[in-house]
DNA sequence: CGAGAAGTTCTACGAAGCGTAGAAATGAGT
DNA sequence: ACTCATTTCTACGCTTCGTAGAACTTCTCG
């Protein structure tokens, strides 16, 4: 599992807060606050590509963009940790018993009443 | 997020998978195929304590056992992940969205009719 | 009790990952 | 073609992790 060092996961939040794909100047102007030479930049983007959590076009100023939501990604985190676990009801048991009323209330609704298989049935997009 | 390497994991999982609380050279002999010096497994675990992931009691050959159940670290992880995510909503459905019928079941079960986690959520985490 | 065995802690080293960036190469516009 | 923005290549220091030797502590048996 591919885990993020502390100026990854940075750009990363950028990425996903960017309305779109952007650029590596506009992702150093960004994070300006952290005075970051544009060659840094782009080298953490590409560590972040060669993990593959982003991707870039073809275009000349590249545009970087994440590969997937983040949602989705932590999604597929869940899902990576919920494999480790050796007895999943278990670990949904102890995952479900501790989260607030509010995701409990969200987590019944999504559920709906149906035995709903079919994989990825969200329209999230 | 104090992740684990792939020993540490290894030591974690034998400590998850034993019966009851287990001693370094007991650790090691199960570790045999890997022919670990017996200050390995005690770095190692001591690494681990420092990170909060095992304790030992203050018998002499002292005795290393997890802090928690290899499921309630998995939901721990799992809410962690949640945590990071800025949609919970969207990334709880994708991750229901996404668990096989089995798993589906099983949350639909844990989290009964009942809305009895307390009216007022008063996020408290 | 005293010596040797068993166990524990201290210290260290090499490899890999990450933050960081200079230098070199490439492409775009005039 | 020349210059400037952008991209790629290369590298270095720091931290983490796998690995273990050396030193110290605590039993245990005679």
């Amino acid at each position: 599992m591919a885990s993020l060092g502390e100026l990854e996961r940075t750009l990363m939040d950028r990425l996903w807060a960017a309305a779109g794909p952007i650029s590596a100047p506009e992702l150093q102007a960004e994070l300006a606050d952290r005075g970051l030479a544009l060659t840094t930049v782009h080298t953490v983007l590409s560590r972040l590509e060669q993990k593959g959590f982003v991707v870039h076009d073809d275009r000349r100023p590249r545009r970087f963009a994440p590969r997937a939501t983040r949602e989705a990604h932590a999604a597929e985190l869940m899902h990576e940790v919920l494999g480790q676990a050796g007895d999943r009801q278990a670990a949904l048991a102890r995952f479900v018993g501790s989260v607030d009323a509010e995701d409990a209330a969200m987590l019944r609704e999504l559920l709906g009443g149906g035995t709903a298989a079919g994989p990825d049935a969200t329209g999230v997009r």
